[in-house]
DNA sequence: GATGAATGAGTTTTCATTCAT
DNA sequence: AATGAATGAAAACTCATTCAT
């Protein structure tokens, strides 16, 4: 029981930098912050949490990890009605782009070009890890099995573009014309 | 001739801070590390630059133009023989992967985040002016007048995406795998 | 407990501050400077207050309270015996002159000089407050209704001229000769 | 003719700062900025001037001999018919309030109490002659001998008082009421 | 005479981290 | 479990002063 609030007070203190990065434009989170918004003190926070650079582990690989999850029900959900304008568009909006979580993504991005290499490995391994389940998806919208791995990968690009575009607010493409290019990918080697 | 020092002093201080986010793995810049870089005291940067925003914005400025002049070299010197993998390569090649300028380009980007509005519509001007320039080139490539709008814009989009694995070290696609990719949207519209 | 510590620290923190200015010939200030004074670090200086500015709106408003408070006490304890050169000594005394404040009022006025609006207004309030109570002991000292607010104000302006005279070491009129001249103002009225 | 432009330009400094501090609401003075006001280089200043206290100290000097200069000029002007009223008038007029010299005047007097005894020595010998300036004045209008000293060293404490009350924006007094309270003092020794 | 450039010691402020209670 | 208090190292920034040209 203990360990279990322990998780949840844990999990009350991800959520709390996931908000102050997404939402708010917070300029450089500090652990002040962080304790406010979860209503405990600084020093409860270190009893969570050893280190900031620990929060920020944390933070990465469940923000992964609820992208994979989501996708992974969607996908779940729509395996029979699947056709590449839906698989295409969700994957776009799940991806980064509608669900807050542009900011937040650049903002790992960024934390783990400070020389971070741990942070830098587990984001590789989870973004890797989405490349996989990614591909999944694209075998049974495009029903193409060559160039699914390929695909993924041009997917992934997009979605962080798309990201980076998103935080900057420079609205540069909508994602129909963006799903519309890559089904001619797709098409051609359908048939 | 006082007026070109101050110019070239100013040069060497967005060189050193370059330098110092792209090639070291910096942990987060600080004047006093700019200062040492370029051999000079904290209070000889003030004398160039009132605050680090400034130099931060002068960054941004000198990092995207770069990007325009490189590229518009480049097509002025192969607008006679262009062929799209040709033209994607060096796209993708200049764009931000090899040049040492992805670290550059996320830290950036991060910076906008960070509530700077002046930085983000600079960073916005400046990257909507390189679309339009991609897309001349894009026409002569493609041979098609009617998305190259679309495609310029995927193209960025990628680029950033691009950018985002460099800096995480995460190789995950090869541009060969990507042009021919790409080649795919181009080609069924050539015909 | 805890809250009642925190007031204390301020208090010492305050009670520095006074002390740097009026004792000793202070150059100006430095949080540096306050926080030795205090035994404590700069980091927890701004623990208790979040910026300089904070703490010098706080030690007008303690400076100019406590003149406020002793004035009071004194005049409740001599009421029934009051006569104007006692009454007249006691203002000037209480003032400014001897309360080693003279310094701290100057330089606190020329804070406010320096653009800092909120500080000067809550100068002017506190100060107009300081007019009133005045005003109810002149009444009674120089039994004289009609222009014990103009008479009030005199003071203010004698006792702020004295504040000067004392800062800068010339001493070039005695307090009683003041008084003498004074009573000249109230002696007429009273008949 | 050298030594003329010498002189010319450092009145031109001494304009500079008073100005910087009188009309502008300058926060606390700056070489820079005294240049810039001068239009020349922060090195040329020092041709003139070997340290900033050097600076203060002629400021000081001058603001104090402008204050004689008009009170004698105007003095001579109406010798023949000086009343009481006219007299306090100029004199509360000139000291310090309406000539945008309040200002000058307080920051004067904190930058003695930085501990600069030099400055602190020339204010009081400037400010004692001044002392004796009035009296003449005042022996004129009042027509009294014996308390003229005392009149005199009031007037000046008031005077200082009101540069306070007006740097502070704080009018707490007419110039009328003033006189008619001074007024009573001197009219009883007429008689 | 005049100046632009450079400096270094100083200022205010921030923040991750520790620890006694 | 929880926290208020404290810290020190580092951050951005200021400014009087110097000096070669």
């Amino acid at each position: 029981m203990a360990k279990k609030m322990k998780i949840d007070m844990r999990n009350e203190i991800l959520k709390s930098v996931e908000s102050l990065i997404s939402v708010s434009g917070v300029n450089s989170i500090s652990l002040k912050d962080i304790a406010k918004t979860c209503n405990i003190s600084k020093g409860t926070l270190y009893y969570y949490y050893k280190t900031k650079d620990e929060i920020i582990f944390d933070v990465i690989v469940k923000h992964v990890q609820e992208l994979h999850t989501e996708y992974l029900d969607w996908i779940e959900r729509h395996q029979h009605d699947l056709t590449i304008e839906r698989f295409l568009s969700v994957i776009l909006y799940k991806g980064v782009k509608l669900f807050n979580r542009a900011k937040l993504h650049i903002f790992l991005v960024n934390e783990c070009i400070k020389g971070n290499d741990v942070l830098r490995n587990k984001f590789n391994e989870l973004w890797n890890k989405w490349h996989k389940i990614l591909q999944v998806g694209i075998k049974k919208a495009f029903k193409n099995e060559q160039e699914s791995e390929d695909i993924a990968y041009l997917l992934m690009l997009i979605i962080d573009g798309l990201a980076i575009q998103e935080v900057l607010q420079n609205q540069i493409i909508s994602e129909e014309r963006i799903i519309t290019l890559m089904k001619k990918i797709g098409e051609r080697d359908v048939k």
